[in-house]
DNA sequence: CAACGTATTGAAAAAATATTTCAATACGTT
DNA sequence: AACGTATTGAAATATTTTTTCAATACGTTG
C-alpha cells in the first residue's frame, strides 16, 4: 500500500505548484488503479468510493489538469471515445472486435518507419500510438463453428 | 466530375436498400472531398453548402448509417475525437501537435512486427492505425525563437 | 501549531452535443 | 403520373461539458 501523496503523478502536480487534494488524490487513486482507461463518469463513480464527496466538475478539472502537465492521455479505442489514462507517449494496443477486450503488446522496429516519415514530410515524430486490431484466440474458436 | 450517385460509397448505400436522397449525397459529397475527417457539425456546415436545407440531425442519421454499412468511420486524434472519414481499415496519420494539422503518410514495413505480434499473442489481426504525433515544419520555424 | 491568503472545491446555471418524436416530403416503384 | 413508405427538418428532450460563484481546504508563514 503505497502513500497516495508519493506516487509519481502526485509528486508531479505538487512540483508543478498544483495542491494535493483530497479530491484530486482520489482521482489519482482511480487512474493508477485502472491502466486501460476510464471515461470522467467512471472516475467519478470509483472516486466517490474514495472521496465521497467528489464532484464530477472537479474530475474534469483534475483531467484537464493532468492532461496539460502531460500526466494523463486520451485513449480512443472504437467503442469508447473519452476515456482517460495514465501517459506514456508511445502506446501499443491490440484490441479484439468482436469481445474488445484490449491488451498491449512490445513494439519493435518502427523505428526505420518513423525515420522514412521524417524524411518525406520534414516533420519531427516524438511520439507514436499504434493499433492492431483483429480477433483474439478465444473469439477465434468461438466464431469458427 | 464524376456523378454523385456513381461514387462508391452511393453505389453500396443503394445495394444496401437505402434511397439515394440529395440530404444523403451531400453528405457523401463532403466526405469524399475532406480524407481527413471532419466532425458532425463541420459536415453540416458544407453540406449546407451544397443542399442548403440540410439538417444537422439529417448528418448524424447518415454517419450512423454509413457507420454502420462500414463506408465511413471516426477518426480519434488527441485533439478533435469526433471526426468521421470515408473507410479504409488500415489508416496512417500524422499529426502536428501544435497546429493540429493532420496529413496521412504512406507505410511500410509493419508487416514483420504484425506477425511477431500474432505469433506472440496467438491474435488474427486485419487492420491497423498508426498515429505518428509531433511537429509539423511550419511550427518547428514558428517555435524555434 | 494557530492564523492567514489563495487555490480549489461542489452546486447550480449555462452552453454545447446528441437523440427522439412527429408531421410533412421526396424517393423509387409501379 | 400516382402511390406507399423511408427519410426528412424542426422542435423537444436528453446527455455531456463548461462556467460562475460563494464556501472551504490546503500549504505557508509567523
Ligand atoms: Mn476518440
Ligand atoms: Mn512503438
Ligand atoms: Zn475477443
Ligand atoms: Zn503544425
Amino acid at each position: 500500500m503505497t502513500d497516495p501523496r508519493q506516487t509519481p503523478m502526485a509528486q508531479a502536480l505538487r512540483e508543478a505548484g498544483y495542491k494535493l487534494t483530497q479530491p484530486r488524490l482520489a482521482v489519482l487513486q482511480v487512474l493508477e488503479e485502472n491502466d486501460a482507461g476510464l471515461d470522467p463518469e467512471a472516475i467519478y463513480d470509483r472516486g466517490k468510493l474514495i472521496y465521497p464527496s467528489l464532484g464530477l466538475v472537479t474530475v474534469y478539472r483534475t483531467l484537464d489538469l493532468l492532461a496539460e502537465l502531460g500526466l494523463v492521455r486520451r485513449v480512443h479505442s472504437m467503442h469508447n471515445c473519452h476515456n482517460y489514462a495514465s501517459a506514456r507517449t508511445d502506446r501499443h494496443y491490440l484490441i479484439c472486435e468482436s469481445c474488445h477486450r484490449v491488451i498491449e503488446f512490445p513494439c519493435r522496429g518502427l523505428e526505420e518507419l518513423m525515420e522514412s516519415v521524417r524524411q518525406q514530410t520534414g516533420y519531427t515524430i516524438n511520439a507514436h500510438l499504434l493499433e492492431l486490431s483483429g480477433l483474439c484466440p478465444e473469439c477465434q474458436k468461438r466464431l469458427a463453428t
